[in-house]
DNA sequence: AATGAATGAGGGTTCATTCAT
DNA sequence: AATGAATGAACCCTCATTCAT
């Protein structure tokens, strides 16, 4: 007979994590103190360390729900019956990040891949989350191929590989150079996919 | 006297930071200890403190010097009279990167660009050196629009931002995931990249 | 209504008696922690306080659990008609303590000595039950002396210390340094029991 | 080139003893915590740590020191030519130990010896000292028996190890019950210790 | 120039205990 | 009677940094 219901102890859960999510954002996972986070929780030591075994524990389900956030996002995207064409649906990806209500996981996302090269624990799931955003993208891939806008002789996994390289440099560029960064790369990323399309061979041709 | 002693201090600061690379690159920034670095350096904290005035300045140092070799290296590659094709070229500069005398700079990278996002001193220093890089590609987007390999269209700024992120987010993968995923990325690339010179046109025809 | 409720409260007491008493035997007071005897216990910790004050009490009351199944032994032993002699009653005492029902007393007296030196409430304690150890000591060399097997001039009472004394520290060497040792007193006092009333006088001769 | 010179080195740890020992005495090693130590030598917590890994140590080394002690009163007590008789020297190294120039060993030996149980490296070193406290008393009987004073027939090995329990437990007395306690005990060693020599079969002659 | 002993604030974490349910 | 969530002081220990030598 527990004495405190299961939303009770979701909800506290999600209350820590807000708090560390918010600590990680200001000061980064190894700047921010335990202490930091029950104060921004409001709660106590013991009361943290009953939802979570330690500073790790919460650094990955940081991690988790943060690139869930960048899942949901792309499952979001992929839920339409048409696609904008791919160099509309990019940069709108990347700029839906910091919408995803308050918590812009492109803010957490290169710590994250940062201590993934410690923390061989993080490394696996993260890896796994990784694979899933893979798998979201080659499907986009395909359908592209399927609506003739991107040429099928190419391999859509290798293809959505490099769609993840792209984004994730796309992420440190506007965190560490800020909006005109962000801005140049979506008018380099719009350039380079319309115009195969239109004029590919132009360097020949001219 | 003043000769001897400045070859002596430049000796004695590669010292360390030859020590601190060997660190941050097996523990991290954050996991790493001065008293790490004194003793892979065999130094005393006083001698350290000599060089450097603390920790920040170390990871500044560092974080220059990485740049620095990725810098370097695409300054080896531009100073050739011809240039391989870019889809030769962008693979071979990755793969440059663990080659660079034992101090791979990819394993730096990712920690000096997540470090940036909370050490505003940092991030100008970073945005300096990336913006020497940017100088770079461009300049090789130009060399390429000029050998007529690449649509004199493009803007080179803006196309040698988007190699930028391609190539940190390649740099993040093959730290994360491995060659595997290296190689992948090399795949998705050499396709994107040869392809519109030969088939480009595909998008017309479906 | 009362009935059933004592009884209850007895089988509670002794199911967090049993418990605790595992953990302090496996880990010692200090080093069980409340929450260890909640799991051992497979009891909440409202319930376990319910049952005990503290930490302290529980200690206490286990001390008093060890000493009076030392006086139960030697009740058992005294209530036969016939005593066998000393050098082999003693060293029967101090066997049969591993044997008390899977909870040796031997492996919790040292600590509860120790703990006696700052614990003054548990030292008033223990004193008493080591007076009642005494009580049943005393008797027993009363006896041998009236059975012409200890010399009548000793104080019974003074003898019966020194052989809490001797099973004190022969408990001690058994759990510190094991079987062997306990061997070695055995057979030091049956030797010193047993030649002075057949050769005692030989350091006299020699 | 040491800055400091090896004696600082080892007054700085007398000093840290020192302060180790007040606590360890006053509220036992569980009740100490590391800051009392701090407090008590007067250094601040790196100072300690440079000294001593850890709280374990701590105890381990006033393990040592306090059995040290013991071996050392023994040591004086066997340097003498002519020994008094064992009902005499008995007492007399029981009530040297709270005479060791303010720091006495039985305030801490049973503390030690109810660790021992806990701590495996603990329990080795406490066995060796121990070792070496059996080969003095080994030597004791030996020379009582050469004069004669002692039954030749005994093994003084196992002797030794009963003198070791009676010195143990009588410690423990004394700790737990005080002074009282203490002079029983002395009158009953002297008694059993003086009788057999003069009229060990009393009870027959009586 | 170099040493390394010393500092002491702060780190992450545990735990005896309470009390609303 | 029993639960177990919550508290928060205290614990042991580390570390960036300083400074007398």
């Amino acid at each position: 007979m527990p004495k405190v219901s299961e939303e009770h102890r979701e909800a506290r859960r999600r209350q820590i994590l807000d708090a560390a999510w918010v600590c990680f954002a200001r000061n980064g996972f190894h700047k921010t103190s335990m202490p930091d986070v029950f104060a921004e929780a409001g709660l106590s030591a013991g009361a943290v360390y009953r939802y979570f075994p330690g500073k790790e524990a919460l650094i990955t389900a940081i991690a988790e729900v943060s690139t869930q956030q960048l899942i949901d996002l792309l499952d979001a995207r992929l839920a339409a019956d048409v696609l904008p064409p791919p160099e509309e649906l990019l940069p709108a990806i990347v700029e839906d990040l910091p919408a995803t209500g308050g918590t812009d996981p492109a803010a957490l996302a290169p710590q994250v891949w940062s201590e993934t090269m410690r923390d061989p624990r993080l490394a696996a799931a993260v890896a796994g989350m990784l694979g899933d955003v893979h798998l979201r993208l080659t499907e986009l891939c395909r359908r592209y191929q399927a609506a003739g806008v991107l040429d099928p002789g190419l391999d859509p996994g290798d293809t959505a590989r490099v769609v993840i390289a792209l984004i994730q440099g796309w992420i440190i560029q506007w965190n560490t150079m800020g909006l005109a960064a962000h801005q140049q790369i979506t008018a380099g990323v719009r350039a380079l996919l319309a115009r195969p399309r239109n004029a590919g061979q132009s360097g020949q041709d001219g």
